[in-house]
DNA sequence: CCTTCCATATAACATATGTGAGTGCAGGCT
DNA sequence: AGCCTGCACTCACATATGTTATATGGAAGG
């Protein structure tokens, strides 16, 4: 079974068999976790970091007044909390969306690749850098355009980031999401998120039954949604 | 005169006096930028990166009708694109909000740095960590808070930032950005920005005069703002 | 088979924030 | 001195999105 991080690695770099065996060899111990079970709590000191290898995880934050903002969704190949590696607090949680399959790889074993292997470093820092593009995107969105929008952006982004992963079934994916949790993801009630998908329903753009998105029109979602993939940094580079 | 980079590693862990040397003579150059310049454009492939040494800089994306959104405003000792040297293309520009001093460090050297300095590398890449940190405080702020609460979490930040490298006086900080730079920050109108500083003033929490802030009871801004700092990671661990 | 429990879907209404236009002031330039 | 120009500030009005409530339907479980 191929695991999913080099697979997302390799599609921005050359990864030597070497570096391949050192991550594989670098998971500790593979873990279960149950659907709406925390993978990490807020606030912990952890001192090892997951990686996802199935289902779908969300990192949130809480608010004293019950309200949660979701600041990333993560697919299989992410690394969900690599950075508690060097933030060593976690300033949120990260919570299974669905029951998910998570490689556990200690701190030290961290540390002994950035001490041992410059170039595999690189790609880890690479991989939380990405992160961070994503993080800006969805403030561009959430800043700047429309509910309606915001939701065919995230849409394409999510595609495209399940496709490099090999997750995709032709035009479509597996979004196993309530419309809360996508209010929460983007910023919106409820109400609204259903309001926005009837539209993009009604203008033949997805289709979405059960947990199964299909995207009807790709180029006029990316052009509602203002999508553009660079940020996402799929491309083959010397790093 | 001391680096405000330096000033801001060691806020967060130790750095041998060897990787101080190591971290200056990795400045190739220093290098001004007018205000209203771009010091990095969206789009390019740099071959260096750029440390902020004086003045005020920010990313920013630009929208096919005009609309600018703002990711992230960046203060003395920031690194503005060291994530330029993995993600190679730049998703987004950077612009000189004042005139500028900037530190330019080429990627050859950062490599360099990586190949060589485990520590020293743990450190900056802990530097990218924490402006993604921000970003996502700034997600969830955007997506949760009222205008007011935003603007308010906005002025606590920076204000700590500011304080880790020694430019606050007392309580007052420099703000120099106009109101629509702010808009263009926190994703609202210029009108709103006005109505919702008249209301930080009215309620006593700050003054603006000019480009001096001043916080005026910081207990209350906090709390308007659901301010914790956790997320800028100001403690001293070992990394 | 019935009940319970969620999630989706709709409706009526409330409001935070956006829009477009205009005023006035202050600093910089000629 | 006079004239721009940019910025802060206001007003009247428009609207996207939030809120509260209710209905519907399928899935899980006894």
């Amino acid at each position: 079974m191929p695991n999913p991080l080099v697979l997302k690695l390799e599609q921005r770099d050359r990864l030597s068999d070497d570096e391949k065996r050192v991550l594989e060899s670098a998971i500790s111990r593979v873990r279960v976790v149950e659907a709406d079970e925390d993978i990490v709590h807020e606030g912990e000191h952890p001192s090892e970091s997951s990686l996802l290898l199935d289902g779908y995880a969300a990192r949130y934050k809480i608010f004293s007044n019950g309200r949660r903002q979701i600041t990333a969704i993560h697919v299989p190949g992410d690394f969900v909390d690599l950075h508690s590696f060097l933030l060593k607090v976690m300033d949120h949680g990260v919570l299974a969306l669905t029951p998910c399959r998570v490689a556990v790889v200690p701190h030290v074993a961290l540390e002994r690749i950035t001490d041992e292997h410059p170039h595999l470093t690189r790609l880890l820092w690479l991989s939380t850098l990405v992160d961070g593009a994503i993080h800006r995107e969805w403030l561009t969105t959430m800043g700047r355009l429309s509910a309606t929008a915001q939701m065919a952006h995230f849409i394409c982004e999510l595609f495209l980031r399940l496709k490099a992963v090999g997750r995709t079934d032709g035009d479509t994916i597996q979004l196993p999401l309530t419309q809360a949790e996508l209010g929460d993801t983007l910023g919106l009630s409820t109400v609204h998120v259903n309001r926005v998908l009837q539209e993009l329903r009604k203008e033949g753009l997805i289709r979405w039954q059960g947990d199964a998105l299909t995207i009807l029109d790709w180029e006029r979602l990316e052009k509602v949604g203002e999508f553009t993939p660079t940020y996402l940094n799929l491309q083959h580079e010397h790093r």
